[in-house]
DNA sequence: ATGAAAGCGCTAACAG
DNA sequence: CTGTTAGCGCTTTCAT
């Protein structure tokens, strides 16, 4: 049988009241006394019921996380930092697959509530207003990543979408390029979407450019999205020489359909990236990229919402990005 | 402040006993007084305690996952599996991200402890003894997922690994090739490095095609493995027209590379992978491989725990393999 | 510095 | 058919 804080108290020869104060390092008791009840709980292998303590309103060391999508590779490489920071101070994370949908997220709101979790994380999800609704009934602190939320309700973590967007145009005008589409993901998308545009428009803009009719198509940030939407590109605006594409998983989709009907990546042809998702390593030519450190984020965004736990007050946090420089692009 | 049962009670005029019987659907009252404690936790937007419940010695449902890399697409369709399956019966999963290290795994199952979880799961990982010494102790049913366990001691979902391979080689052989490499996992790994060789092995074999010196290389189911495993086998055996690679990533790693030294696949070189991941689909061409639907294996996976939870003995079960056809192999 | 006891929300006898 | 009550393991007054 599993030992019990009386069992620790019976063999210390103690209250249970004075163990519990040794596990919670409360002031009480003698240096004397904190020894022998910390070596019967090695003796007995005692491990504190997580239960019992949510039961009389204490923290149980878990948070949730709502995901929109558990096989994709920049969702779970978010939570694979959430998890590593959380582990690390003895925190159990909860995952909530929602495939993006609403009817499942508030299913999930409702079971956050009978599991009393501490805190809350949502991932790349726009937070609709019932979402919210719900979400305050929790009083429960909450952390958003690589999403926000315009209302500012919630901190967020997350890059600087349109600079990143911009910086990768430039990247491209550096290496003499000067006919460039964008596969962008879509314009309606507020948080990711447009602001990408943007940055693409402002570059060009920056650098004189004009923006050709056809310069901009818009893709889902899939691989086959990017597929199809470099064939249409190609055709509709066939001088251009550079592909700025909102995702990599767009980026490589392009690739791939490029080298398809015979145009060669990147001495026809550049491409260049955004998220640096392991994907950017495994294609060929290797991805040039601009990185969204997305562990670290997950990792930050996890530290974030224990300093949201312990009542601090905190501001959003934007993540810087870099460009990595892989084989995909070449000056001309 | 939140509802609990007392409210309840109160508000459907009846004792908590009796709500604690609607609740767990136990015989015990009226029709009549069961629709007037419906009604109030509708009203109350009453949701039981789930920490209160385990401490009272009933399942708290939540079930953790061990699983070996939090960013494998393998694991992650399996937990992808697990979580929707988990979900539709109103079930929590934790994730425990044990990066294949044997500190952080015991550190997890005291976790799992005093979390006083109802089932654990595990993936694609080898179990320790001193791994089950630990989860003797918290005495919950576990299910394996993509793995085994050699004695026997807990059931496991997976394909058949010899016969994949064997149906891999088989495919190619088929296709009439003859001189047939295997870029492969590391044969001292017994649950997929070594069967999958001997797969490959007793296909030549059944077709009285002699095993070449050089014909299995041995990589770490990496894509980085793949490519350089690519170059090498080329090298020893440059007769070769057909490559079975033991994972998708080594597969397209070996179809990156060989395109990169200008080999043409499917033209000059077929490569036929094993996995079926999201990968599969994304390179160029479309990579031909047998399919291991972990999706799949995950839900039934958790099917089974819950069948091991509610008492059932139940025995390991096979998941099926087909070949999914695409472009990386052609016939000569 | 330490212990006794109440109570967190729930389930499960035991009464009635 | 329904209510009362004793815990489950823990934290937290309140005494001592």
């Amino acid at each position: 049988m599993k030992a019990t804080i009386k069992d620790v108290a019976k063999k210390a020869g103690v209250s249970i009241a004075t163990v519990s104060r040794v596990l919670n390092e409360l002031p009480g008791y003698q240096p004397e006394t904190k020894k022998k009840v910390l070596q019967a709980i090695a003796d007995l292998g005692y491990k504190p019921d997580q239960s019992a303590r949510a039961l009389v309103g204490k923290s149980n060391k878990t948070i949730a996380v709502l995901i929109p999508k558990l096989s994709s590779l920049v969702a779970t490489t978010i939570l694979y930092g959430i998890e590593d920071a959380a582990h690390l101070i003895d925190h159990s994370v909860i995952i909530c697959n929602t495939d993006n949908i609403g009817f499942r997220t508030m299913k999930y709101l409702d079971l956050l509530q009978s599991k009393r979790v501490d805190g809350l994380m949502i991932i790349s999800e726009f937070v609709k207003t019932e979402y919210k609704k719900r979400i305050k009934e929790l009083e429960i602190p909450v952390v958003l990543i690589s999403t926000k939320d315009f209302e500012q309700e919630y901190i967020h973590i997350k890059i600087d979408d349109k600079k990143a967007a911009f910086d990768a145009t430039q990247y491209l005008i550096d290496h003499n390029h000067r006919e460039i589409g964008m596969i962008a993901g879509a314009e309606s998308d507020l948080i990711t979407g447009l602001p990408r545009i943007e940055g693409f428009k402002a570059a060009l803009h920056k650098n004189n450019l004009p923006l050709k009719e056809h310069s901009i198509i818009q893709g889902d940030f899939s691989y086959h999205s990017g597929f199809s939407c470099l064939k249409t590109i190609i055709k509709n605006y066939p001088q251009l020489t550079a592909i700025f594409a909102a995702s990599d998983e767009m980026a490589i989709g392009a690739m791939n359909a490029a080298q398809s009907i015979g145009i060669k990546v990147p001495e026809q042809l550049a491409i260049i990236g955004l998220d640096n998702t392991q994907l950017a390593n495994m294609c060929f030519p290797p991805l040039t990229t601009v990185e969204q450190d997305f562990y670290q984020m997950g990792w930050d965004g996890l530290n974030m919402l224990m300093d949201l736990m312990s009542g601090k007050k905190l501001k959003s946090k934007i993540m810087p990005h870099k460009i990595i420089e892989r084989a995909s692009v070449k000056s001309i």
